[in-house]
Parts: structure tokens; C-alpha cells; sequence
DNA sequence: GCAATATGCTTGCGTATGCAATTAATATGT
DNA sequence: ACATATTAATTGCATACGCAAGCATATTGC
């Protein structure tokens, strides 16, 4: 029966409300970054050159082109990010990582690293915790935009 | 190696941000009904008597006893739930499922399932499936409010 | 039995977010 | 080449949310 699909799709849903909390609080307590601000810093960790436009940026995080627009200020302010106008289109502008940022990044990806070992520490198999990211690799697969 | 570990959360991160702007057009354009308030509404399908306390839909929901109070009110003036104090400690005041909000949770849960399906339909085995929904469980185990 | 504490719910306030409209710039069609 | 359509970014507005304070009721400690 497809009941476990049903199942599933909740059971996920709960997963993420928890991780999220569990995310949030130990990033923000860290670094003083939101989840949502260390997600965008990671996909442009991982992008080239350091930079997406704020509309990939919108597509990546599913959030509105908008939302982007509001969250790269402070992440400016603090010197994490820089406006960075394209020559040959000047209707694009990029959200650029600095040299502070990436140093940043690189440390919030650690402590991510770390909440993420956290959550299967106990009663999960090396093979098993693979097993499942292999699961949610192919849920999200055609897909732009999935860190790894 | 605790690499799988990072991806595995990132992937799941992702997948519920995809996963909820889907079922969130789907279940509005059909039931009228916000994603969060059919969950809401699904919680008290499951619940004793149809019902629970607004502390306890928090929990559930992971959401603020405030939100949940606001949500309430929305839905009761549609006729889905009610209010009802408990006649031994005059704090509580559950939010009960009426007839018609029965009526209407049955039914966004057979879109649910609906969409569900549809989710794994290409590229996934039944089998592949239930282990998915399996390992999911696992990692709300120790956990109350957990949709099924 | 009464004061102190804890619990459930609500409300005010600040913040975050999406949508739609706006502006500026590029792309397209004839 | 010029008009039209499309795209990127921003901003106003309405909505949703969490936190902390407030209020009412229960529970606990002495």
C-alpha cells in the first residue's frame, strides 16, 4: 500500500521541525547566525566564484527573491557578503562571499558538521546514516541548488 | 567519515522546503486550508476525543502557544474546531475537532496521501519506500506528536 | 490554610516573509 | 531600429510568528 509513503512525508516534515530547532539554537548560540543566513552563506561557499545572483540565491533557499534582498543588509554589514555589480548585465547584482565570510562559513559548516554527527550518534549505522542520505539525494535529485 | 551525516541533514532540509511548497499550493487550492492548519488538524484527528490543549498542539506542531491560539480562531469561525474548557482545571481550554472539521481533515488527509504518492511515484520501490518511512521514524523516536 | 510557585492561555510588540507593484535593464520579434 | 516582452532587484503592504509580559487558575511547601 502507499500508506508508507503518506508516513513518510509526515515523519519528514517532524524530522525537519526538530533538526531546525535543534539547528537554529546551537548555530545562532555559536556564531550569532540564523539557519537560514548560514544556508545562504553555504550556497555560496559552494558556488563559483563565491557568488549568486539574489534570484539564484531565491531558488536555491526557496525563498522569495525579496526575502534574499532583506537578509543580504546585515550580512553585509557585518562584512560576511559584498554587492558585487555583473559588467555586462547592470541589472544583476551579486551577493559575493568576503574573505570574512568564507572564514565564517567554513567554521559554521564545521559546527554543522558536528550537530549533524550529534543527531545519529546514537543507534544509527555508519551504513544505515549512508543509506539514508542516499534516500533524500534521490528525493531532491533533478533539483538546482542542493548542497552537499 | 561522519561526512553522510552533514548531507543527509542538508538533503533533508531541502526536501522539506520542496516538499512543502507543494503540498502547501495543493492543499490550498483544494481545501482552502494552509498546510500548517491541516497538520494542525491532523493532530487532532489523532488525538483522544478529538481533541487537545493548546500547550499540546504546540508541542506537536513545534510552534509557539501563541501561534496556536491565533490559528485557533480562524478555524473555529470556519466551523472546523471549537472550544472547550475543561470542566476540573478552568486554564485549559482544548481545541476539539467539530463534525464538519472531521469531515474536512478526512478529506485533506486523502489529498495528502494523494500527493504522497505522487512524490515517489517514478524511480521508487515500495520497498524503497517503507525503508525511507523506517529510518524517517527512527529519527523521531523518543518523540511525542508524531503524525502516522 | 496561605503564600509562593507553576501552568495555560492571551495580547502587545518587534521581526521576518511573501506578494504585488515599480523601476531599470536586457532580450526578442518584426 | 523600435516596440514589446522578459528579467533582476527593490519597496510597500499585509500577514504570520516568537518572545515576553500579563492574567487567571492550580499546585506545592510550610
Amino acid at each position: 500500500m502507499t500508506q508508507s509513503s503518506l508516513t513518510a512525508i509526515l515523519h519528514l516534515f517532524q524530522a525537519q521541525a526538530r533538526l531546525e530547532e535543534r539547528f537554529s539554537g546551537a548555530l545562532g548560540g555559536v556564531h550569532g547566525l540564523g539557519l537560514k543566513e548560514a544556508l545562504l552563506l553555504m550556497q555560496l561557499q559552494q558556488a563559483p566564484m563565491l557568488r549568486l545572483t539574489r534570484v539564484d540565491l531565491a531558488k536555491r533557499l526557496h525563498i522569495s527573491a525579496s526575502t534574499v534582498t532583506r537578509m543580504a543588509v546585515p550580512l553585509e554589514k557585518l562584512g560576511l557578503v559584498a554587492r558585487q555589480p555583473d559588467p555586462r548585465d547592470a541589472r544583476l547584482a551579486y551577493v559575493v562571499l568576503t574573505e570574512t565570510g568564507l572564514a565564517v562559513v567554513t567554521d559554521a559548516r564545521a559546527t554543522f558538521e558536528r550537530l549533524a554527527t550529534e543527531v545519529f550518534r546514537d543507534r544509527w549505522s555508519e551504513q544505515e546514516i549512508g543509506q539514508f542520505a542516499d534516500l533524500l539525494a534521490r528525493l531532491n535529485s533533478n533539483q538546482v541548488g542542493v548542497l552537499s
